[in-house]
DNA sequence: TATTGTTATACTCTATAACTATA
DNA sequence: TATAGTTATAGAGTATAACAATA
């Protein structure tokens, strides 16, 4: 699974069907494919959120295959960075990631050297977190290709819309 | 089982202590679990767009729970609304599902007598899809409180945001 | 008793591969 | 040969429950 960029094996042959704009209709016109109309559905939040998930996280793990860190690792990395010592329920809680998943996702991290659990000097049940010195220097070369999903994620969407968006989300950011 | 995963002991935790404040930090009354600091996720679209997938999700699973019926199946049912007869290869193409998923879901749908498999006229490898008698009346129902949700996702983002929100990620809404 | 980290199980969704019956 | 629907399996991710050590 490590390398699992899998191609996409060349989908057949795309006819025409252009997408038409937002109304997708004409039923007749294009006996190859015609796009299905969505309705309502573009109208509803969660379903463009959804697509927005499959097109960003799909490009997020592409341009991070070469260290191969997906969307969830990244976060875990950039918050233990920020905030050396932390516990896994606090970066469980600040993430929104189950204390259970972490736990694996930890395992993954330390088994690579990135990451380290300490002994607690306060509370013997949890562990401190920290970056170890490779893990600080491979964060390094991380954020850099974050940076360039980014860039590209702002370029698809538009720059000045991309700021939009960031502003706009930030209500979820917790809770 | 048999995670070789032994802990070293010592090193003094540093308490918090995270770095310089580049963004606001919200006040909770919990002095022992103060919020960890996001550093640049909070500006990460993906990030973002991942827990508001959360918060969506839960809040539109919870508000259609009388119904049972999740966001995938309310995607399908919509289309299949929208336009009778259409394949269930091309339910799959317009909706990014699976068509071995798309299986599974109808199955379902069927079962509770919502959606028809019904034999297509000119491609007897395909199924022509329909919503039944039931499946019609049923909808009603279901689009009212996806309205519901609807309408609670844009009290918490608010209004102008939620149109304004619906407009850009228009981009993501095929392809 | 409650909490932290851990293990385990179940359920959802995505990604493949292979099979069948058609085309 | 290719395609539509199906079955099966594997992998992420989420949601729970339970347990040991510790508080």
């Amino acid at each position: 699974m490590s390398n699992g960029r899998r191609e996409t094996k060349a989908v057949a042959a795309k006819k025409g069907a252009p997408r038409a704009g937002r109304r997708p209709r004409s039923a007749k016109a294009d006996p190859g494919r015609p796009d299905a109309d969505l309705d309502g559905l573009t109208d509803h939040l969660g379903y463009l959120i959804r697509r927005a998930q499959l097109w960003i996280f799909e490009d997020f793990t592409r341009t991070l295959a070469a260290v191969d860190i997906g969307p969830a690792q990244y976060s875990v990395l950039t918050v233990i960075n920020a905030n050396p010592g932390l516990t896994q329920m606090a970066v469980s809680h600040a993430l929104g990631i189950e204390r259970a998943r972490l736990v694996y996702l930890l395992d993954g991290l330390e088994a690579r050297q990135l990451v380290k659990r300490r002994a607690s000097a306060t509370d013997r049940r949890s562990h401190a977190l920290h970056l170890t010195p490779e893990g600080r220097s491979a964060f390094m070369r991380i954020t850099a290709l974050a940076r360039e999903h980014e860039r590209r994620l702002a370029e698809k969407v538009g720059l000045d819309h991309h700021k939009m968006l960031v502003r706009l989300m930030q209500v979820f950011a917790n809770g």
